[in-house]
RNA sequence: GCGCCUUUAACUCAGCUGGAUAGAGUAACUGCCUUCUAAGCAGUAAGCCAUUGGUUCGAGUCCAAUAAGGCGCACCA
């Protein structure tokens, strides 16, 4: 749970408050209320490990220059018995500070003896957070959309995890209301086909089920001979259930009521939905602590409670016989329709109770939901009602993901929803690695627009950034090996102070930064600053081992202290793969 | 029409919430394997950070306006 760059941070804020205030003791400076200032990482190394910019914040204040400023500053420094070793004033009145070589030796020994824990910190203090994501519509098969949603929900809820925080896993099955009438419908319809004239016909003309499905399915699921109406789900999948239906039941449904026909129909088809959804997904290393279900909030009455609760804080009204939420009154542009005038509640109240279920029934400090961007228009909706509710509703945090486009060739590949052609995970996952996947997904912000390339992520070879992070750590592994079979492995503690040249200690900065940036990742959800962490350390490793020999080390002491510091690199490759959960392959 | 997001190298994107000479990866070009995995490394070239104003010691970063693109604005989910 260390964070030595934090550790070195916090020192030398103290280091500098320390000089201000013997400033202002001494009267050199006025006696004024200090600003704050920065202490940051340059990006050049030459500025030092660590910078400050409390001289410049200062000059106004002082009304000094900022170089003058620095000076007095720096008279007050004093480094003993610190991790520093060394200051200088530079540029327009940056004071930088230099890491002696005991921090660095402290890096390696930290991640060894933390081992497969390095990384973790307490940011989240132990509080409670539920991620709920991919909550794919258990009607259909999941599509590319929420195959992005499901590698960034996972790995975020590990950053989470990694940063403290009780992390649970929640998929939402939307298994009630609309959608699933809409199924009901369409797969009724579909059964009709099969058993009608046409229908028996393709089945006897065909020997095996795809085909025959395929054959019903035409050109864009509305065939002439199988027409489907806008409303409907034209899938090939919904085709398929009603013809596994028909082959294990027959024509039995035939000349029942058309509510009962549905019945059926759904009560066949939904959970074989739900457990392929909960199987592919799992095959995509996803697995949930809870599989929560909408029909649960109707079946216990939540739904309707919630729609009496916004009406006792008297944020409804009734008009053209719907009851409406003021959500103007919460700064929402717009009331909207909580129960339609036939007494149906719209989709928005059991998504509130469903909220108000996570936050107040079951009292997570934080729920935080991966969605696609169309829905960005609901989040400040679901928060006016969560608000009127007594909610504190700032618990809710919403992570917008824009848009796949899929390229391949060069082209992008056009999905259309509608005609059921859309590339689904299960056909994504069969074309390309699921380490390539899940890396691939996480390598860009959630809100970017995101361009996934296909043929870039099958490629073996350098360019396929998965395969760059993999290498290093088979590298490393077959350089033990090597050792080992030459009986070079060292039997002694090395030490750490001979790893001084620029490629080592530029390896063991970013070793440094593992904890940093999972707190940066945790409090931004944004999961894409883990792989630019590892294919940065994968980077520095590489450049390490082309320049520095273990092996061949100049004496056995550096090539002690080389080993362990790739025995580091190797630890923070496997935790962060981790996080990712992808591979992390002995050899390649 | 209103709201949200995006705009940085030829392409795909970073840029640590305002810092020093704007960075990676692809693609292009040049080098490096009798020595721990060349799935690697080093180097060259490539920029009006969409435009225009403002805020201050200092702006790719903050504010305003404009332009282009994406997505929303249902008694659908």
């Amino acid at each position: 749970m260390s964070d030595l760059i934090k550790k070195a941070s916090e020192q030398l804020n103290e280091i500098i408050m320390n000089a201000l205030g013997c400033l202002v003791a001494n009267e050199a400076v006025p006696s004024v209320p200090l600003p704050a200032f920065n202490i940051e990482i340059p990006a050049d190394k030459s500025h030092g490990d660590f910078a400050t910019n409390a001289a410049m914040v200062c000059a106004r204040s002082f009304k000094m220059s900022p170089r003058k400023i620095a000076e007095l500053i720096c008279n007050e420094v004093f480094l003993d018995g610190s991790l520093f070793y060394k200051y200088e004033i530079a540029g327009p009145g940056f004071i930088n500070f230099f890491l002696g070589k005991k921090w660095f030796s402290d890096v390696v020994t930290n991640v060894l003896d933390e081992s497969d824990k390095y990384g973790r910190t307490n940011l989240g203090n132990g509080k409670s957070a539920l991620v709920e994501f991919v909550s794919a519509n258990p009607t259909g098969p999941m599509h590319i959309g929420n195959a992005r949603g499901g590698a960034i929900g996972d790995c975020l809820a590990s950053v989470l995890e990694w940063a403290g925080y009780r992390t649970e896993r929640e998929f939402y099955v939307n298994d009630a209301g609309n959608q699933i009438e809409k199924f009901g419908k369409s797969l009724s319809l579909r059964y009709m086909q099969i058993c009608s004239e046409a229908g028996t016909e393709i089945c006897k003309s065909y020997s095996d089920n795809e085909s025959v499905c395929h054959a019903i399915y035409g050109e864009d699921g509305n065939s002439d001979a199988f027409p489907m109406p806008e409303d409907a789900y034209r899938g090939v999948d919904i085709i398929e259930h009603a013809k596994n239906y028909f082959d294990i039941h027959g024509n039995s449904l035939q000349n029942i009521s058309e509510e009962q026909r549905r019945k059926v129909l759904v009560d066949y088809a939904l959970p074989k939905n739900i457990d392929g959804l909960e199987r592919d997904l799992k095959k995509y290393r996803i697995v949930y602590d809870t599989w929560f279900r909408e029909s649960k909030l109707h079946a216990n009455g939540e739904t309707m409670r919630i729609v009496s609760k916004l009406k006792e804080t008297g944020h409804t009204y009734e008009l053209d016989g719907a009851i409406w939420f003021k959500a103007t009154d919460f700064g929402v542009d717009k009331d909207f329709v909580l129960v339609r005038a036939n007494g149906i509640p719209t989709y928005v109240v059991p998504d509130i109770a469903y909220h108000y279920d996570k936050l107040v029934t079951r009292g997570f400090d934080k729920a935080i939901n991966v969605l696609g961007a169309d829905h960005h228009g609901y989040v400040p909706r679901l928060k006016a009602a969560l608000t009127a509710l007594g909610v504190d509703a700032d618990k809710l945090d919403v992570v917008l993901m824009q848009m796949v486009r899929l390229v391949r060739n060069g082209e992008v590949v056009k999905l259309s929803k509608r005609s059921g052609k859309a590339i689904t995970l299960v056909t994504l996952l069969d074309e390309i690695p699921i380490d390539a996947a899940r890396f691939f997904f996480n390598m860009r912000e959630a809100n970017s627009q995101f361009e996934f390339d296909l043929d870039l992520a099958v490629e073996k070879s350098s360019q396929n950034p998965v395969y760059y992070v993999q290498y290093a750590h088979a590298r490393i592994c077959s350089m033990i090996s090597n050792l080992k079979s030459e009986n070079l492995l060292p039997t002694e503690k090395a030490d750490l102070s001979l790893l001084d040249s620029e490629r080592e200690t530029e390896l063991i900065r970013h070793l440094a930064a593992l904890p940093t940036e999972i707190n940066q990742a945790a409090k931004f959800y944004d999961p894409a600053k883990i792989t630019k962490y590892s294919v940065e350390l994968a980077t520095l490793f590489h450049r390490f081992y082309d320049s520095c020999s273990v092996k061949n080390a100049e004496n056995a002491e550096l090539r002690a202290a080389r080993y362990e510091l790739c025995l580091s690199v190797k630890q923070v490759l496997e935790n962060v793969s981790r996080i990712l959960k992808i591979d992390c392959p002995d050899k390649m």
